[in-house]
DNA sequence: GCTAAATGTATTATATAGTGATACACTTGT
DNA sequence: ACAAGTGTATCACTATATAATACATTTAGC
């Protein structure tokens, strides 16, 4: 896939220290130089491509990336030829976004924007000579919250976590159930690791999860694992309202084709 | 706002080496700490506050925050009360994003289910207990690399970014694109800088920009900026196909609606 | 199929860069 | 009018990161 849109150069970046800062800590910096090396790329870097890229030298980069990654801000690529900027980083996505004052105020002005004006309501914030691209509405009714960029949802009680779970073997699912907190969100989620599990077998058998109730009251999601080397790594969901469709109709319609759609792209991984 | 889904509490965070690490670079790992204060909160935090949640002492949060701040990844709070995390770290969630392997594979399928199932279509990405919300496609066509989060545009040549330059003087105005690099992004982009101003004379008059075509062939759009204490902090686009609209229709239907919903979200800031 | 280049990993002595204590001016709230 | 909290600044010391060097593996070139 290649971008339709042509990215702006974004912004000019200086890491150093003006003229006698002695509040600047050069070390601190050099953790954000690292993760910045990604910005112009497009595909996974090497320690010495960081290392060019960052203007660092290669002892220094090999050590910022060694913490950076431990912390998870950096991963090892899929095909471990290179490293990735990690997941981690959209932790402070989402804080970036739920604290900014204009996010907060704008999104339910939007939505309601959005049922009067049926066309897409996008929200960029001001940065100089550029604006960025902070959300989107389209939907009808939005459960916005969710909406965001870096939210994260739990993995036992939700259709895609299910999903990604059933793609593990039995101890395996134990184990991160094991780990996880096992929060009751509404009257209808199951806590019962054994019962997650019994479901988690259901949707290994299907080759879908269906979640209904248990996270979101009113809600009928589908989820389907996406795996590489047999590893799960994200999940597809597809959500409808059950004031539109019974649990049954919307396995009927939705389950067949979100299925093929993660067949498709786990072909091309 | 408040959100409609509980947050899960995120992974622990341990930001300290193991024993015997001796590439651990600790002071990479304070930057993330601080940066990592904001994730429990809901409200802009002090110095000490900083410190007390990320662990270090006073005079190191000083610094460092000091440090993340003339680097964009920290900002003072719009009523100077308080530090938030910086819009520079949209920059790092673009490229977690656009760099992601299943984000690049899934893209064109999914809006391909989307085609067939006119539902909302989540991805998530599996991060051991948790799923981490990725991205979710709800319209029909999409141009879709511009939907990711962190995806910045020129304010120069897009009916937000123009909406944003409105809110300044003539000379800011001059400012802003004398250090803007006028791309010329489609045949009928205006890359003289007397022309844009003019263009954003014009938006200042009306309260609202449009633009036809200048980024984005077969595109009409409608940007109204918003400011704080005079400043333009974000703007809100809404989007329309030329297929669907002529300029004069777009502009009388959604000009005056999303001038209001401006108008609210300032009322309120 | 073999060499050469490039990859990630690890260990050190040295000096530089960050520490943390301390101090101050300024705002806020009681 | 005071006390508690804010952000800012300075400085001597030493803990910390450096940069050089080395090595085992993998990848690419011939």
């Amino acid at each position: 896939m290649r971008p339709n849109v042509r990215t702006t150069p974004g912004k000019e970046l200086k890491f150093e220290a003006e003229e006698g800062d002695a509040l600047f800590v050069r070390s601190a910096a050099r953790a954000m130089q690292v993760l910045a090396a990604f910005h112009g790329v497009n595909k996974a870097l090497s320690l010495s491509e960081i290392a060019k890229l960052s203007g660092l030298d290669r002892s220094a980069t090999q050590r910022i990336v060694h913490t950076l990654a431990k912390l998870d801000y950096v991963r090892r690529s899929s095909d471990d030829r290179g490293y990735l900027p990690g997941l981690r980083l959209l932790d402070h996505t989402l804080d970036v976004l739920r604290l900014d004052p204009l996010v907060q105020k704008a999104t339910p002005v939007l939505l309601e924007l959005r049922r009067s004006l049926r066309e897409r309501i996008d929200l960029s914030l001001s940065d100089d000579t550029r604006m960025i691209y902070a959300f989107r509405i389209q939907s009808k009714r939005e459960t916005f919250y969710a909406t965001l960029v870096g939210h994260s949802v739990p993995a036992f009680a939700t259709a895609g976590g299910r999903a990604a779970l059933s793609l593990m073997t039995d101890d395996e699912v134990r184990e991160v159930l094991g780990r996880s907190e096992l929060i009751e969100y509404t009257a209808a989620t199951r806590t019962d690791p054994e019962e997650i599990l019994e479901q988690v077998r259901i949707a290994r058998t299907n080759g879908y999860a269906v979640i209904v109730d248990e996270y979101l009251r009113g809600e009928v999601a589908i989820g389907v694992g996406i795996s590489r080397d047999g590893r799960p790594i994200g999940a597809i969901h597809v959500a409808g309202s059950l004031s539109e469709w019974s649990q049954d109709e919307f396995e009927r319609q939705a389950a067949p084709v979100a299925m093929e759609a993660a067949r498709d792209i786990m072909a091309s991984l």
